[in-house]
DNA sequence: TATTGTTATACTCTATAACTATA
DNA sequence: TATAGTTATAGAGTATAACAATA
Protein backbone atom coordinates (compact mmCIF):
# COMPACT_ATOMS: atom_id res chain seq x y z
CA UNK A 1 0.00 0.00 0.00
CA UNK A 2 2.53 2.55 1.12
CA UNK A 3 4.98 3.69 -1.52
CA UNK A 4 8.53 2.63 -0.97
CA UNK A 5 10.84 4.59 1.28
CA UNK A 6 14.26 4.79 -0.40
CA UNK A 7 16.91 2.90 1.57
CA UNK A 8 18.67 5.06 4.11
CA UNK A 9 22.37 5.67 3.58
CA UNK A 10 25.14 5.88 6.13
CA UNK A 11 24.71 9.62 6.74
CA UNK A 12 21.03 9.28 7.56
CA UNK A 13 21.56 6.24 9.75
CA UNK A 14 24.16 8.23 11.66
CA UNK A 15 21.75 11.11 12.32
CA UNK A 16 19.11 8.63 13.46
CA UNK A 17 21.44 6.72 15.77
CA UNK A 18 23.23 9.83 16.96
CA UNK A 19 19.98 11.41 18.09
CA UNK A 20 18.94 8.16 19.74
CA UNK A 21 22.25 7.80 21.55
CA UNK A 22 22.21 11.42 22.70
CA UNK A 23 18.65 11.15 23.97
CA UNK A 24 19.30 7.96 25.90
CA UNK A 25 22.46 9.36 27.42
CA UNK A 26 20.59 12.51 28.46
CA UNK A 27 17.97 10.34 30.18
CA UNK A 28 20.64 8.47 32.09
CA UNK A 29 22.56 11.49 33.35
CA UNK A 30 19.33 13.25 34.29
CA UNK A 31 19.19 10.69 37.10
CA UNK A 32 22.28 12.50 38.42
CA UNK A 33 20.54 15.88 37.93
CA UNK A 34 22.87 16.74 35.08
CA UNK A 35 22.48 17.69 31.46
CA UNK A 36 24.90 16.52 28.75
CA UNK A 37 26.53 19.97 28.47
CA UNK A 38 27.14 19.95 32.21
CA UNK A 39 28.73 16.53 31.90
CA UNK A 40 30.97 17.94 29.20
CA UNK A 41 31.95 20.77 31.52
CA UNK A 42 32.81 18.45 34.40
CA UNK A 43 34.92 16.31 32.08
CA UNK A 44 36.70 19.32 30.66
CA UNK A 45 37.43 20.75 34.11
CA UNK A 46 38.76 17.37 35.22
CA UNK A 47 41.03 17.23 32.17
CA UNK A 48 42.22 20.84 32.51
CA UNK A 49 42.02 21.86 36.17
CA UNK A 50 42.20 25.60 36.73
CA UNK A 51 41.00 26.60 33.31
CA UNK A 52 39.04 29.83 32.91
CA UNK A 53 35.39 30.14 32.02
CA UNK A 54 36.30 31.73 28.71
CA UNK A 55 38.56 28.84 27.82
CA UNK A 56 35.91 26.38 28.87
CA UNK A 57 33.34 28.15 26.71
CA UNK A 58 35.72 28.14 23.78
CA UNK A 59 36.66 24.48 24.14
CA UNK A 60 33.07 23.30 24.33
CA UNK A 61 31.65 25.81 21.86
CA UNK A 62 29.32 27.27 24.45
CA UNK A 63 28.37 30.88 25.08
CA UNK A 64 30.27 32.42 28.02
CA UNK A 65 26.99 33.67 29.47
CA UNK A 66 25.71 30.12 29.43
CA UNK A 67 28.81 28.91 31.24
CA UNK A 68 28.06 31.37 34.02
CA UNK A 69 24.64 29.85 34.59
CA UNK A 70 25.94 26.27 34.59
CA UNK A 71 28.88 27.04 36.86
CA UNK A 72 26.51 28.85 39.23
CA UNK A 73 24.52 25.65 39.46
CA UNK A 74 27.50 23.29 39.80
CA UNK A 75 29.18 25.55 42.35
CA UNK A 76 25.97 25.84 44.36
CA UNK A 77 25.86 22.04 44.50
CA UNK A 78 29.42 21.86 45.76
CA UNK A 79 30.78 20.12 42.66
CA UNK A 80 32.99 22.91 41.32
CA UNK A 81 34.90 25.82 42.82
CA UNK A 82 35.69 29.23 41.36
CA UNK A 83 39.02 30.70 42.45
CA UNK A 84 40.27 34.14 41.45
CA UNK A 85 43.53 33.79 39.60
CA UNK A 86 46.47 35.47 41.31
CA UNK A 87 48.07 36.20 37.94
CA UNK A 88 45.01 37.83 36.40
CA UNK A 89 42.33 38.74 38.87
CA UNK A 90 39.72 38.89 36.13
CA UNK A 91 39.67 35.16 35.56
CA UNK A 92 37.97 32.49 37.63
CA UNK A 93 39.94 29.26 37.76
CA UNK A 94 37.65 26.26 37.79
CA UNK A 95 38.39 23.05 39.64
CA UNK A 96 36.43 20.03 40.74
CA UNK A 97 35.73 19.48 44.40
CA UNK A 98 36.17 16.02 45.85
CA UNK A 99 32.44 15.61 45.57
CA UNK A 100 32.66 16.68 41.94
CA UNK A 101 35.33 14.07 41.28
CA UNK A 102 33.14 11.41 42.87
CA UNK A 103 30.22 12.43 40.72
CA UNK A 104 32.46 12.16 37.67
CA UNK A 105 33.16 8.56 38.63
CA UNK A 106 29.43 7.91 38.65
CA UNK A 107 29.16 9.61 35.27
CA UNK A 108 31.81 7.27 33.90
CA UNK A 109 29.87 4.28 35.18
CA UNK A 110 26.70 5.63 33.59
CA UNK A 111 28.53 6.17 30.30
CA UNK A 112 29.89 2.62 30.37
CA UNK A 113 26.41 1.21 30.96
CA UNK A 114 25.08 3.40 28.18
CA UNK A 115 27.76 2.12 25.81
CA UNK A 116 27.11 -1.49 26.70
CA UNK A 117 23.33 -1.23 26.33
CA UNK A 118 23.45 0.78 23.16
CA UNK A 119 25.69 -1.73 21.40
CA UNK A 120 23.98 -4.78 22.84
CA UNK A 121 23.06 -6.08 19.40
CA UNK A 122 26.71 -6.34 18.32
CA UNK A 123 29.35 -8.78 19.52
CA UNK A 124 32.77 -7.61 20.67
CA UNK A 125 34.35 -8.07 17.27
CA UNK A 126 31.65 -6.18 15.42
CA UNK A 127 31.80 -3.43 18.00
CA UNK A 128 35.53 -3.03 17.48
CA UNK A 129 35.15 -2.87 13.71
CA UNK A 130 32.36 -0.32 14.05
CA UNK A 131 34.42 1.77 16.45
CA UNK A 132 37.33 1.77 14.04
CA UNK A 133 35.19 2.88 11.10
CA UNK A 134 33.55 5.63 13.15
CA UNK A 135 36.93 6.89 14.34
CA UNK A 136 38.05 7.14 10.72
CA UNK A 137 34.99 9.27 9.96
CA UNK A 138 35.43 11.58 12.94
CA UNK A 139 39.05 12.15 11.99
CA UNK A 140 38.14 12.87 8.39
CA UNK A 141 35.64 15.49 9.58
CA UNK A 142 38.09 17.11 11.97
CA UNK A 143 35.90 16.47 15.01
CA UNK A 144 37.52 17.12 18.38
CA UNK A 145 37.98 13.95 20.45
CA UNK A 146 35.63 14.01 23.40
CA UNK A 147 33.69 17.11 22.38
CA UNK A 148 30.60 16.83 20.30
CA UNK A 149 29.25 19.70 18.20
CA UNK A 150 25.90 19.58 19.97
CA UNK A 151 26.91 21.94 22.72
CA UNK A 152 26.59 24.57 20.08
CA UNK A 153 23.05 25.37 19.18
CA UNK A 154 21.39 23.04 16.74
CA UNK A 155 19.24 24.77 14.20
CA UNK B 1 50.22 18.86 29.75
CA UNK B 2 46.51 18.23 29.43
CA UNK B 3 45.20 15.21 31.33
CA UNK B 4 44.07 12.36 29.15
CA UNK B 5 40.61 12.30 27.66
CA UNK B 6 39.25 8.73 27.99
CA UNK B 7 38.82 7.10 24.59
CA UNK B 8 35.36 7.67 23.13
CA UNK B 9 33.12 4.61 22.70
CA UNK B 10 30.74 3.79 19.89
CA UNK B 11 27.80 5.59 21.51
CA UNK B 12 29.67 8.85 21.86
CA UNK B 13 31.14 8.65 18.37
CA UNK B 14 27.62 8.18 17.07
CA UNK B 15 26.33 11.32 18.81
CA UNK B 16 29.29 13.26 17.47
CA UNK B 17 28.89 12.04 13.90
CA UNK B 18 25.11 12.17 14.02
CA UNK B 19 25.14 15.83 14.98
CA UNK B 20 27.73 16.54 12.32
CA UNK B 21 25.75 14.72 9.63
CA UNK B 22 22.51 16.45 10.63
CA UNK B 23 24.14 19.88 10.62
CA UNK B 24 25.75 19.39 7.22
CA UNK B 25 22.52 18.10 5.73
CA UNK B 26 20.63 21.09 7.15
CA UNK B 27 23.14 23.41 5.50
CA UNK B 28 22.68 21.71 2.16
CA UNK B 29 18.88 21.76 2.11
CA UNK B 30 18.81 25.35 3.32
CA UNK B 31 20.03 26.16 -0.19
CA UNK B 32 16.59 24.93 -1.28
CA UNK B 33 14.94 27.08 1.41
CA UNK B 34 13.96 23.99 3.37
CA UNK B 35 14.56 22.70 6.88
CA UNK B 36 15.13 18.99 7.62
CA UNK B 37 11.64 18.58 9.12
CA UNK B 38 10.13 20.04 5.95
CA UNK B 39 12.17 17.59 3.91
CA UNK B 40 10.75 14.81 6.05
CA UNK B 41 7.25 16.10 5.38
CA UNK B 42 7.75 16.22 1.62
CA UNK B 43 9.12 12.67 1.66
CA UNK B 44 6.26 11.42 3.79
CA UNK B 45 3.66 13.07 1.57
CA UNK B 46 5.30 11.56 -1.51
CA UNK B 47 5.23 8.12 0.11
CA UNK B 48 1.62 8.44 1.33
CA UNK B 49 -0.25 10.82 -0.97
CA UNK B 50 -3.53 12.06 0.47
CA UNK B 51 -2.61 11.55 4.10
CA UNK B 52 -4.06 13.88 6.72
CA UNK B 53 -2.15 16.43 8.75
CA UNK B 54 -2.83 14.45 11.91
CA UNK B 55 -1.37 11.29 10.38
CA UNK B 56 1.60 13.23 9.12
CA UNK B 57 2.19 14.69 12.57
CA UNK B 58 1.92 11.24 14.13
CA UNK B 59 4.25 9.60 11.63
CA UNK B 60 6.96 12.21 12.02
CA UNK B 61 6.47 12.79 15.73
CA UNK B 62 5.66 16.44 15.19
CA UNK B 63 3.05 18.62 16.89
CA UNK B 64 -0.08 19.12 14.76
CA UNK B 65 0.14 22.86 15.31
CA UNK B 66 3.64 22.79 13.90
CA UNK B 67 2.45 20.90 10.84
CA UNK B 68 -0.02 23.70 10.17
CA UNK B 69 2.77 26.25 10.02
CA UNK B 70 4.94 24.14 7.75
CA UNK B 71 2.10 23.22 5.40
CA UNK B 72 1.12 26.89 5.22
CA UNK B 73 4.61 27.63 4.01
CA UNK B 74 4.86 24.73 1.56
CA UNK B 75 1.39 25.41 0.19
CA UNK B 76 2.17 29.11 -0.22
CA UNK B 77 5.20 28.13 -2.28
CA UNK B 78 3.13 25.87 -4.52
CA UNK B 79 4.80 22.65 -3.39
CA UNK B 80 1.88 21.02 -1.60
CA UNK B 81 -1.91 21.15 -1.88
CA UNK B 82 -4.58 20.80 0.80
CA UNK B 83 -7.79 19.15 -0.37
CA UNK B 84 -10.84 18.68 1.83
CA UNK B 85 -11.66 15.01 2.05
CA UNK B 86 -15.05 14.08 0.63
CA UNK B 87 -15.41 11.27 3.18
CA UNK B 88 -14.65 13.42 6.22
CA UNK B 89 -14.76 17.11 5.59
CA UNK B 90 -12.67 17.80 8.67
CA UNK B 91 -9.49 16.42 7.22
CA UNK B 92 -7.15 18.00 4.72
CA UNK B 93 -5.61 15.54 2.31
CA UNK B 94 -2.04 16.48 1.45
CA UNK B 95 -0.46 15.88 -1.92
CA UNK B 96 2.63 17.10 -3.73
CA UNK B 97 2.24 19.41 -6.69
CA UNK B 98 4.30 18.77 -9.77
CA UNK B 99 6.64 21.47 -8.57
CA UNK B 100 6.84 19.73 -5.21
CA UNK B 101 7.77 16.47 -6.90
CA UNK B 102 10.48 18.24 -8.86
CA UNK B 103 11.86 19.75 -5.68
CA UNK B 104 11.90 16.30 -4.14
CA UNK B 105 14.11 15.16 -6.98
CA UNK B 106 16.52 17.95 -6.15
CA UNK B 107 16.39 16.91 -2.50
CA UNK B 108 17.35 13.38 -3.47
CA UNK B 109 20.31 14.70 -5.43
CA UNK B 110 21.35 16.80 -2.45
CA UNK B 111 21.05 13.80 -0.16
CA UNK B 112 23.16 11.69 -2.49
CA UNK B 113 25.88 14.33 -2.58
CA UNK B 114 25.70 14.61 1.18
CA UNK B 115 26.12 10.86 1.53
CA UNK B 116 29.06 10.75 -0.84
CA UNK B 117 30.89 13.65 0.78
CA UNK B 118 30.23 12.50 4.32
CA UNK B 119 31.66 9.04 3.67
CA UNK B 120 34.49 10.25 1.48
CA UNK B 121 37.12 8.79 3.82
CA UNK B 122 35.81 5.24 3.37
CA UNK B 123 36.03 3.02 0.31
CA UNK B 124 32.98 1.24 -1.08
CA UNK B 125 33.62 -1.94 0.85
CA UNK B 126 34.08 -0.17 4.17
CA UNK B 127 30.99 1.88 3.53
CA UNK B 128 28.93 -1.24 2.95
CA UNK B 129 30.20 -2.86 6.14
CA UNK B 130 29.48 0.31 8.11
CA UNK B 131 26.00 0.55 6.63
CA UNK B 132 25.28 -3.04 7.59
CA UNK B 133 26.44 -2.52 11.18
CA UNK B 134 24.42 0.68 11.53
CA UNK B 135 21.32 -1.02 10.17
CA UNK B 136 21.70 -3.71 12.80
CA UNK B 137 21.80 -1.04 15.49
CA UNK B 138 18.77 0.87 14.19
CA UNK B 139 16.79 -2.34 14.08
CA UNK B 140 17.82 -3.27 17.60
CA UNK B 141 16.61 0.12 18.81
CA UNK B 142 13.31 -0.09 16.98
CA UNK B 143 13.97 3.04 14.94
CA UNK B 144 11.54 3.71 12.10
CA UNK B 145 13.17 3.48 8.67
CA UNK B 146 13.39 6.90 7.10
CA UNK B 147 12.21 8.84 10.14
CA UNK B 148 14.68 10.15 12.64
CA UNK B 149 13.75 11.02 16.21
CA UNK B 150 15.00 14.56 15.84
CA UNK B 151 11.72 15.90 14.54
CA UNK B 152 10.62 15.59 18.12
CA UNK B 153 12.09 18.18 20.39
CA UNK B 154 15.59 17.51 21.64
CA UNK B 155 16.09 18.36 25.25
C1' DT C 1 41.46 50.30 25.02
C1' DA C 2 40.69 45.32 25.56
C1' DT C 3 39.17 41.32 28.18
C1' DT C 4 36.78 38.35 32.01
C1' DG C 5 32.86 37.41 34.08
C1' DT C 6 28.16 38.88 34.93
C1' DT C 7 23.56 40.64 34.23
C1' DA C 8 19.72 42.30 31.51
C1' DT C 9 17.02 42.17 27.52
C1' DA C 10 15.08 41.18 23.29
C1' DC C 11 13.99 37.44 20.48
C1' DT C 12 12.79 32.94 18.96
C1' DC C 13 10.73 28.52 19.73
C1' DT C 14 7.90 25.26 21.83
C1' DA C 15 4.08 23.37 23.95
C1' DT C 16 -0.40 23.94 25.70
C1' DA C 17 -4.63 25.14 25.58
C1' DA C 18 -8.68 27.47 23.50
C1' DC C 19 -11.62 27.74 19.31
C1' DT C 20 -14.31 26.25 14.73
C1' DA C 21 -16.16 23.09 11.89
C1' DT C 22 -17.33 18.84 11.21
C1' DA C 23 -18.54 14.09 12.73
C1' DT D 1 -19.18 14.08 22.85
C1' DA D 2 -15.06 13.55 20.09
C1' DT D 3 -11.82 14.74 16.40
C1' DA D 4 -9.20 17.66 12.48
C1' DG D 5 -7.39 21.71 11.78
C1' DT D 6 -6.35 26.34 13.31
C1' DT D 7 -5.12 30.17 16.25
C1' DA D 8 -3.57 32.39 20.49
C1' DT D 9 -0.78 32.46 24.43
C1' DA D 10 2.24 31.53 28.04
C1' DG D 11 6.62 29.61 29.12
C1' DA D 12 11.41 28.24 28.08
C1' DG D 13 15.45 28.84 25.93
C1' DT D 14 19.00 31.46 23.17
C1' DA D 15 21.71 35.03 21.60
C1' DT D 16 22.98 39.76 21.91
C1' DA D 17 24.31 43.50 24.02
C1' DA D 18 25.23 46.38 28.13
C1' DC D 19 27.95 46.57 32.46
C1' DA D 20 31.69 46.40 36.31
C1' DA D 21 36.20 44.96 37.44
C1' DT D 22 40.68 44.33 35.96
C1' DA D 23 44.44 44.39 32.69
Amino acid sequence: MAAEIPKAGVAFLLTQLGTQAATKFAERVSALDLTPPQVGMLRMIAAHPGLSQQTLAGNLGMLPSKVVTFVDDLEGRGLVTRTRSTRDRRVHELTLTEEGAELLDKIRAVAAAHEADFCEALDADERARLQSLLERLTESHGLTPGVHPGYRTIR
